[in-house]
RNA sequence: GGCCUGGUGGCGGAAUGGCAGACGCGCUGGACUCAAAAUCCAGUGUCCUCACGGGCGUGUGGGUUCGAGUCCCACCCAGGCCA
């Protein structure tokens, strides 16, 4: 075989690491683990993209890398199969999902292979097999088991629930059921017409949903929900033991949104009934000049006055409408209505009026603030748009004061900021964190208020009202007249999984319970004579995804969803790699599953990912747009956008464009700057590029070895056909180093030779496996594969090539390019993968030259550059300076004040 | 508005506070060829200079330091997340 051609040389060895189960990984060994997990993939109808290949080809490198480095390496693939797009195909054409979804698994799992990766393929999951389900139910009915013990910190099994009144029978059962971790609850939540279902609030962007862009409502139903605000601290305090990225944990800081504060209580004069607000700044109480309720508040039709009724429905009625982030969006004017109701300030006894306001939304805190114009923004606005009063209390600073042009007595905008309590009895002239602690403390004496922690966090809204998900293992009970009774069984254990029915029809009902309402056979179940109905509701993509790294532990126990002993020798994951999109959600969500099951003794640590790496999008070939108006250019403002008007937007070759100055231009006309970057890859822009026909032109190594030389794995990039092609020419050019080119067989290039490697070629090899290895270690493939080039660029300019270094070589180039890596090998004799042979080790006393050359510097610029001894020391290097030529001539009629040597590395001359 | 990332040649990108631009792409010139492709060799930040050499250069403006792409302060721009 003459030039390099991997078409031949690529299913050659992927059918040889097939045949010989290279990659199988046995579940146990004498060697240290290391599990390495990508996200895997929700297999859309569109195949492999190649954002794809970019996480799963760094976590391959990294997986041989272990490998050779003598650890016992886990490293699956699955399929995240259940999902909305599938049951969409089927309600288009009536194909069933399990149809689409095994086709487009087929295509992944092709396209997959093809690329050479590493995993196990023994342990492959699919969400959707009824063995995989069975465990996503099993794990469902544990969360329905389970209620979280406060004092404990930790979930424990229904049966530990404490029953002080003595319950008994359905008094009971309701009491448990209101416990659980999984439990039913009416909520608003977001109704989406379209998709025939509800959807999660992360689901749905600007009153829309995320998928397909379909206008949603908000709809109070009966729904699934978990109890995911139990682990809100645990969730929290947890990710300082993860070795994440900060940017992600903050992330997830914000989105649980913990914030300490207090709960106080406002008495409503002529009522029993109090009104508890929860403040993050309790400090400024005596500030509180009213009291604003969420339109959905339970007391509101307790404190509206008679005559304020009708525009309080009003009122409400509108805001029903209204999504949350409609509501708080600081950008518009603030809403509210006067109830006509007055509560008393605990603090001062003062009578403030209670307003009724949808910037305050029910499902935060109490639903109930205590209004400071002073000292926050929301309130302020709100205070001047409809006049009540603002009162300071705390000092705002001089500059502060400066900057706004306020004064104590009349600010023009609320001081959030912290200061001297002013204006507030018994605080004044205490700093903030002071006067929250004392007032918190007098508000406990009194019992008129308390200490609180609250969370941004809401529970996780659990049910789906679609076909293509897991059914929930949950019966409804039913009365003699067929209606629900509100209590439920939960299907047995021993009867898992619940399948689902097979249907013809897919089309969303428009009916709250989902298509699963048509399969009458499969709907009503009768139990010792009791007749139950079905949940028709399904769980959401997230089910699946939330213990995959689990199952693939044990993919095959059929009695249990993880062998213990098997969590406990591979947990946790060592490196989970994949999109900074599922930053918060799945990241979230799969902490608190792993925590449940953790309290519940199922998995060994409290973390289900130690290490988390997010890799970067990559965005399609750069592209330069020009505008038109009316046949005419139209130049580009610096942002790219048009300025004036225009009506077509060309797309220009990359020859008709220059760069002048910070822009692009046209060459034909530099005074018409035209936009120039690069967008997301979609559909829509044609600018998507397959990975089957990268590979077909290049090879897998080629496509593998360009997206790990783009640059740094965490960040965003363009594409590059041409690069692709630069990486191809160094494979070729490995190839040609090593192979005979011309041969008509299989033989080494006649360079090649058993002779010992000169000392500057060891030199090289053993700089280059120190470099290799240590960005390896540090995910830094770009430079590892630049260094492997260079060596190259050595390699090619030797007439006498030496075996030994040729081998070392291949091994180090082997996590980046296996299939040629493999193929080299056996041209050099070896039988067998190389897949388990030990990763090479540099010698440190090879790495240093014997002399090294060093820049000499006067006044810190660069002057001169002068040979000396690599080890010499700093009296010697000065020396060899100042014995320079060029450096006597800088020097000449000068002082030198200062003489800078930084041993091995450079001398600095401080001349006056 | 807040937080996080980033800003370096024509392009992707490299640089423990110590030679800015490794490596790759592109481009220019040369070799090979009847010719082209492929391949190989040389050059390639920018300005001044025939040259030797020198000036200027890491988004902008300050600062720390013998020395700053790197550290500090302020700002501008882009992307992401939150509001």
């Amino acid at each position: 075989m003459p030039s390099y051609n991997p078409r031949l040389v690529e299913p050659r060895w992927q059918r040889y690491w097939d045949d010989h189960r290279t990659f199988a990984t046995p579940d146990t060994s004498d060697k240290p683990k290391f599990y390495i997990l990508d996200m895997f993939p929700y297999p859309s109808g569109a195949g492999l993209h190649v954002g794809h290949p970019e996480g799963y080809t760094a976590t391959d490198i990294l997986t041989r890398y272990r490998r050779a480095k003598g650890f016992h390496v886990l490293h699956p693939m699955g399929w995240d199969a259940f999902g909305l797009p599938a049951e969409q195909y089927a309600i288009q054409t009536g194909t069933h999902p399990r149809i689409t979804t095994s086709k487009n698994v087929a295509t992944f799992k092709r396209q997959i292979k093809s690329l050479g990766f590493s995993y196990d393929w023994d342990r492959e999951v699919d969400t959707t097999d009824p063995a995989y389900v069975k465990w996503t139910q099993w794990i469902f009915l544990l969360l329905h088991d389970t209620w979280y013990d406060s004092a404990a910190g930790k979930g424990r099994p229904i049966s530990e629930l404490p029953n002080p009144a003595g319950l008994t029978g359905d008094a009971l059962r309701r009491h448990e059921d209101a416990h659980r971790l999984a439990y039913m609850a009416h909520v608003p939540v977001w109704w989406c017409p379209a998709l025939g279902t509800v959807l999660a609030n992360e689901e749905v962007i600007d009153g829309k949903s995320e998928r397909g862009d379909h206008p949603c409502e908000r709809r109070p139903l009966r729904q699934w929900m978990l109890r995911i605000t139990a682990y809100a601290d645990r969730l929290e305090s947890d990710l300082a033991t993860l070795d994440w990225p900060e940017s992600i944990k903050t992330m997830q800081r914000e989105w649980i949104g913990r914030s300490e504060g207090a709960e106080v209580d406002f008495s409503l004069p002529g009522s029993a009934s109090t009104i508890r607000v929860f403040t993050t700044r309790p400090d400024t109480l005596f500030g509180a000049t009213y009291v604003v309720l969420s339109p959905e508040h339970a007391l509101v039709d307790v404190v509206a006055s008679s005559d304020q009724k009708s525009a309080v429905d009003q009122y409400r009625v509108a805001a029903s409408r209204k999504s949350d982030l409609e509501r708080t969006d600081l950008a518009k004017t603030k809403s509210g209505v006067f109830t006509g109701g007055y509560a008393i300030n605990p603090v001062n006894g003062e009578k403030v009026p209670i307003w009724i306001a949808d910037y305050v939304l029910a499902s935060y805190g109490t639903g109930a603030i205590m209004a400071v114009p002073g000292h926050d923004e929301r309130d302020f606005a709100f205070a001047r748009q409809f006049g009540l009063p603002i009162r300071t209390v705390v000092t705002p600073n001089a500059g502060w004061l400066k900057k706004t042009g306020s004064t104590i007595d009349n600010l023009t905008e609320a001081y959030t900021d912290d200061g001297l309590a002013v204006n507030s009895g018994p605080l004044d002239g205490l700093d903030t964190p002071a006067a929250k602690s004392k007032i918190i403390d007098w508000l406990e004496e009194r019992k008129l208020g308390q200490r609180r922690v609250n969370y941004k966090l809401r529970d996780w809204l659990f049910s789906r009202q679609r076909y293509w998900g897991e059914p929930f293992p949950i019966l409804h009970e039913l009365d003699a007249a067929g209606q629900p009774t509100g209590l439920v069984r939960r299907v047995e254990a021993g009867d898992l999984p619940v399948r689902l029915p097979d249907l013809e029809d897919f089309a969303p009902t428009g009916d709250p319970g989902g298509p699963l309402m048509k399969a009458a056979d499969w709907l009503y179940v009768t139990i010792d004579g009791r007749k139950y109905r079905r949940e028709t509701n399904t769980m959401p993509q997230w089910a699946g995804s939330c213990w995959y790294y689990l199952r693939y532990i044990d993919p095959k126990n059929g009695s249990a969803a993880i062998d213990p002993a098997k969590a406990k020798y591979w947990l946790p994951v060592d490196l989970y790699v994949g999109g900074a999109e599922h930053a918060v959600l799945h990241l979230l969500y799969s902490r608190f599953w792993h925590k449940v099951l953790f309290d519940r003794g199922i998995v060994p640590q409290a973390e289900p990912f130690q290490r988390l790496v997010n890799q970067g999008l990559i965005l399609g070939e750069v592209e330069y747009t020009g505008f038109k108006n009316a046949g005419q250019w139209v130049t580009t403002n610096i942002k790219g956008e048009p300025v004036g008007p225009s009506d077509e937007s060309v797309k220009l070759p990359e020859e008709d464009v220059e760069k002048v100055g910070d822009s692009f231009v046209l060459k034909a006309d530099p005074a018409i700057r035209v936009d120039a970057r690069a967008f997301k890859m979609s559909k829509s822009r044609g600018n998507v590029i397959n990975p089957d026909d990268v590979i077909n032109e290049y090879g897998a190594d080629s496509l593998r070895l360009y997206e790990m030389f783009m640059g740094p794995l965490e960040q965003v990039k363009p594409w590059s056909t041409r690069g692709v092609e630069g990486v191809y020419r160094f494979l070729s050019r490995v190839w040609r180093a090593i192979i005979d080119d011309r041969a008509e067989a299989m033989a080494l290039n006649p360079a090649v030779t058993d002779a010992a490697p000169d000392a500057e070629t060891l030199r090289l090899l053993h700089q280059t496996i120190a470099k290799v290895t240590d960005d390896l270690d540090g995910l830094r493939f770009n430079t590892a594969i630049a260094a492997m080039m260079e060596f190259t660029n050595h390699l090619t300019k030797l007439t006498a090539r030496p075996r030994s270094a040729l081998d070392t070589f291949v091994l180090l180039l082997a996590p980046f390019a296996p299939h040629m890596a493999e193929e080299l090998w056996a041209a050099l004799g070896h039988t067998g993968s190389l897949a388990y042979e030990p990763w090479p080790q540099h010698d440190p006393a090879l790495l240093k030259a014997d002399t090294i050359e060093i820049p000499v510097q006067v006044n810190g610029k660069l002057r001169s550059k002068v040979t000396v001894p690599a080890d010499c020391d700093e009296a010697t290097m000065e020396a060899a300076a100042r014995a320079d030529e060029k450096v006597q001539a800088n020097l000449a009629g000068k002082t030198i004040r200062k003489v800078v040597v930084a041993r091995g590395r450079l001398v600095n001359f401080v001349v006056g």
